[in-house]
RNA sequence: GGGUGAUUAGCUCAGUUGGCUAGAGCGUUCGCUUGACGUGCGAAAGGUCACAGGUUCGAGUCCUGUAUCACCCACCA
């Protein structure tokens, strides 16, 4: 391929085809002329010299500090320090770029002149994203990290587009979190929370959410998040209490909520229930033991197998299925229960599956949901043993107060002894156990409040037929509605303290039940009963599910939720997409009657090195505040957001981040070598209009430069506009470092005039525009290193200038980069140092007047001493040779050529060429192609096939010519 | 049991609607005080795009199957 569709130069210079040889230039006339063979050893003695230079003692050590250079200067504080500061002379811009001295100021200076907030926009045009509220629970972590700098990315650059941008921020007091935290922060005391009693226990857990507020905001703001801090929230402020109630009452009084008894998950450590959502399963291998039961006067027997004997003294029947032959004879009689001799019906049921052990199962209707459902159907006994704190309870008898593992082996052992253990067998299966603590979940028989959910997702199902929500990447879309279809009740109340306490109250007097947003003293029915409040909490997502509208002050029918809802973006994990995102949605709809955002973006979980999922409490992971100090937010930031994909996890290491601080680094020095030579200041626009109107008198590299920033500007614009993230910041980095860094700016060393001048500040300006969203800080440091009017935060986005563009000058330069690359290829390979000048002679064939017209550049940047250019000729000396697009380029050096070696090089490339061409031909015979493939795919291959042919004749001349 | 994702250079990953003699960063090798930057500069080596079929003029990209890994949902004792 010639020039990409970008037009980037950067694939051609890679090519393998072309050699070898050293750097580049400046104005200074060459030196050192005779061109002598450089050994190696020759190489390496200078470099020992100059490891024992005195100079080389000036020379930071690796992973020191940048402050002193191999040239030793005079520094200000402020130029040691990396950072520029009003009244400082651009020459004392420092040589490294120290994020810890700019980012805390810059973030104050962005607060003080009030950018966060919500401006509003001519076009009318809004983008507001809500925060997932980070829990008060702790520090910040990597997943944190990473959703700060993807929001705030958006945000900047919706910012910067003119729209009225709102990133609103805030903290969810996290229920079980929360209390188990304190709870242990207590415990360090000696206290417990019984001992503390519930008010005393909640004012402590207020302090610690003020005081863990203050640390996660802080840490958050380290990010460079752009959030509006004036309404900031927390999912347990009076405002949002108010509308927790307030859905309450009305999901209550719609039928929505109710509250019922149910086999609910329990926790026995955190005492609680758990939604469904907060299990989680864990492969275990146990013991299955069979269990022979005898039928009641008759010494016909069943044998059930089970991994949890302890629950059969809760036991109330055995069921077949119906169809089962084996155990005809036993439909409708009873069985006697070992241990304890109680008689419990034989039960037919269809749940039960024939092919599975003995086809009987003991029915624990107390202790297991699918045998609690039979209990419904057969309308059995039900019989608790197992307490709330996870042991036997009295109705256990003998075992009560074991702890369940006890129980288990004791009953066991008692079959056994008894002659009713007929087996035990190794048996893998789930075991439920608490996404908090880990501990093993009990099935639970207790009233609890549900929100009835199969209403609210139909609702919700109709809704997205109206409005569209769309998900990045797609894929969830399917998650999503798979999860809507099938759905079950939620379980919303938990057994805590901290949290929205249930606003039901119960009468004393009469058990009736009041629902109320206010509380109620005395019993409305019997007028004479006093009523007190449910002591139960609301799960801690039932006020995160409704943080759209909330914090935008609903139920008041406020301005802000008037402008900010619905919201533009929701991005968050896809690891909370049906705890948080899913919720948000139907209890939005229901209450909105409009979706809460148009799209979801979903983010990958953030890894280590070796792929283990981030964790805190397992001690695995980077401190974000860590990397910041060492290589700053900017750093970041960026192995944050650029080479990811959406939904996609990332692993995260060190040297990542230490790749980007340098690529930080590198837009510094860009940046300074550009104040360093300018005289003045102007304004993009000024520079702009100016360039516009020179546009065709400038140079072949400039209109280069400048063409290539204009597609940038579309590219991560669209980029951006589409959440490409990754995309959009890989392709300007290699703009930025690739492009503008290594070819640009050399170019203009050699001819700094204010053409050039202006280029380099244009597109310079145009860059930490673009860059903004990614790396705000180090680019808004600089941006006021050149004196722009307003702070870049608030700076317009650029547009494409077409006026800028020329894009046959993208294929012309190509040519001449190709030629420098081919001749450092040439060096390189002959170890020629990079600062000794070389004779270059080239026959250029047809682009003879083209490479003429970049003589300078090319004699510059390949540090070429006289540049022989010609349509075809001769050769006088013996030379290396190089072909670069069908250019024959050598490079005389008298004696020191091994003919063999530039023969086989040659005709390797031959051999390559010829094959390609042989394909390309094939291609271009066949019929199929010739009719089916679009034009411009074939015009394009029929051009490369005439190229190459060309670049193969020139190979073969210079192969004659070697000879 | 159902579903999803991953599998591309030594490592970590990109690769938008199929047109690619497959890219980046790190690492490796060679060479550099080159006055913006050694947190740097120049050059190079390195890939049967997991495997097997298929669709197509054309497949890293689409389809089917297989393997391995990861995750999600449901949980049958």
């Amino acid at each position: 391929m010639a020039t990409s569709k970008t037009g980037k130069i950067s694939k051609p210079l890679k090519k393998k085809q072309i050699a070898s040889a050293p750097a580049k230039t400046n104005k200074t006339p060459a030196s050192g002329k005779k061109v002598a063979g450089m050994t190696p050893l020759a190489g390496k003695s200078i470099e020992i010299m100059q490891k024992n230079s005195p100079e080389a003692a000036l020379r930071p050590e690796p992973g020191k500090s940048q402050r002193s250079g191999a040239r030793p200067a005079q520094k200000t504080a402020a130029h040691s320090k990396g950072i520029i500061q009003k009244g400082t002379k651009k020459s004392d811009m420092a040589r490294a770029y120290d994020p810890a001295h700019v980012e805390t100021r810059l973030y104050k200076n962005w607060i003080e002149n009030d950018t966060f907030v919500p401006r509003p926009s001519k076009s009318g045009k809004r983008f507001v994203v809500p925060i997932p509220p980070p829990n008060v629970t702790g520090n910040l972590h990597l997943g944190h990290a990473m959703f700060l700098t993807l929001q705030d990315l958006m945000t900047r650059f919706h910012r910067m587009l003119g729209e009225e941008t709102l990133y609103l921020p805030g903290t969810d007091h996290a229920g079980i979190s929360t209390q188990m935290v304190v709870e242990k922060h207590l415990a360090k005391e000696g206290k417990t929370r019984e001992q503390l009693g519930r008010e005393k226990f909640l004012d402590s857990a207020w302090q610690w959410k003020e005081k863990y507020r203050d640390i996660i905001l802080d840490q958050i703001r380290r990010m460079g998040t752009s959030c509006d801090w004036s309404r900031e929230r927390f999912t347990m402020d009076p405002g949002m209490n108010r509308a927790v109630r307030k859905v309450f009452v009305d999901l209550y009084n719609e039928g929505l909520i109710y509250r019922d008894k149910y086999l609910v998950n329990w926790c026995p450590r955190c005492k609680t229930v758990l939604s469904d959502l907060e299990v989680n399963y864990k492969e275990e291998t146990t013991k299955m033991v069979s269990i022979r039961y005898f039928v009641k006067a008759a010494d016909k027997s069943i044998i059930v197998s089970t991994v949890r004997p302890e629950t059969m003294l809760g036991d109330t029947a055995v069921a077949l299925h119906p169809d089962d032959k084996r155990y005809k004879e036993f439909h409708g009689k009873t069985l006697i229960l070992p241990i304890l001799n109680r008689e419990i019906p034989i039960i037919l049921d269809e749940a039960v599956d024939m092919n599975f052990g003995s086809g009987a199962v003991k029915v624990t209707p107390a202790h297991d949901l699918t045998d609690y459902e039979m209990y419904k159907r057969h309308h059995l006994e039900i019989i608790s043993v197992i307490g709330k704190d996870g042991k036997m309870a009295r109705s256990a008898g003998k075992y009560a107060g074991l702890s369940v593992e006890q129980a288990r082996e004791n009953i066991t052992e008692y079959l056994r002894n008894i002659g009713n253990l007929e087996d035990i067998q190794e048996y893998v299966h789930n075991v439920a156990r608490c996404e908090r603590c880990d501990t093993k979940l009990e099935p639970y028989l207790s009233e609890q409040w549900f929100v009835r959910m199969r209403p609210l997702a139909e609702e919700t199902l109709d809704q997205m037929k109206k409005e569209k929500l769309t998900f990045v990447p797609d894929r969830f879309e399917k998650v999503f509605m798979d999860w809507l279809h099938n759905v079950h009740d939620w379980c919303i109340s938990r057994q805590l303290w901290w949290g929205h306490q249930i606003p039901a109250y119960y009468c004393d007097q009469c058990a009736d039940i009041v629902v109320s947003e206010d509380p109620v003293q005395t019993c409305p029915k019997c007028k004479k009963g006093s009523l007190r409040q449910d002591e139960d909490v609301l799960d801690t997502w039932f006020s995160s599910a409704l943080w759209p509208f909330s914090t935008l002050g609903w139920p008041l029918k406020t301005e802000d939720l008037q402008k900010f809802y619905p919201a533009s973006v929701l991005e968050t994990g896809y690891d909370i997409i049906f705890f948080w995102v899913m919720r948000m949605v139907f209890m939005s709809t229901h209450f909105m009657k409009k979706l809460p955002f148009h799209t979801v973006y979903l983010h990958g979980l953030v890894r280590d090195e070796q792929g283990r999922k981030m964790s805190k409490s397992k001690g695995i992971g980077l401190d974000p505040l860590e990397v910041i100090k060492k290589y700053g937010a900017d750093a970041l930031r960026l192995s944050l957001s650029v080479g990811i994909t959406p939904g996609n996890d990332v692993r995260l290491s060190l040297g990542k981040v230490e790749g980007n601080r340098n690529f930080v680094n590198k837009l510094w020095n860009a940046s300074r070598f550009i104040v360093l030579n300018l005289e003045k200041t102007d304004t993009v626009l000024e520079v702009e209009t100016r360039l516009t109107k020179r546009f065709k008198n400038l140079s072949s590299p400039s209109r280069w430069i400048l063409t290539r920033t204009q597609q940038m500007i579309q590219k991560v614009t669209d980029d951006l506009s589409q959440y490409r993230f990754g995309e959009a910041g890989t392709s300007l980095y290699e703009y930025t470092w690739g492009e503008f860094c290594d070819w640009y700016i050399e170019i203009a060393k050699t001819d700094l005039n204010d053409d050039t001048k202006d280029i380099l500040l244009y597109c310079m300006l145009t860059m930490l525009k673009l860059w903004h969203p990614f790396i705000p800080f180090i680019t808004e440091e600089l941006w006021s290193s050149f004196d722009q009017p307003s702070q870049l935060i608030i700076a317009d986005w650029p547009m494409s200038n077409k006026a800028l563009i020329d894009a046959k000058n993208l294929e012309d330069i190509r040519l001449a980069f190709d030629l420098v690359t081919g001749i450092r290829n040439l060096r390189a390979e002959k170890n020629i140092e990079p600062h000794r000048r070389v004779p270059i002679v080239i026959f250029a064939h047809a682009n003879t007047d083209l490479v003429k017209s970049y003589a300078s550049i090319i004699q510059a940047l390949a540090k070429v001493e006289t540049l022989t250019i010609q349509k075809e000729g001769t050769l006088k000396e013996q030379s290396v040779s190089q072909n670069v697009e069908g250019m024959e380029v050598y490079m005389p050096l008298a004696g020191l050529i091994d003919l063999e070696a530039e023969r086989k090089k040659l005709q390797a490339e031959i051999e390559q060429k010829t094959k390609f061409i042989a394909s390309l031909e094939r291609k271009l015979k066949n019929e199929d192609f010739l009719s089916k493939a679009p034009k411009a795919i074939i015009e394009s291959d029929r051009a490369r096939l005439a190229k190459e042919k060309e670049v193969l004749r020139t190979l073969k001349v210079q192969l004659e010519k070697i000879s």
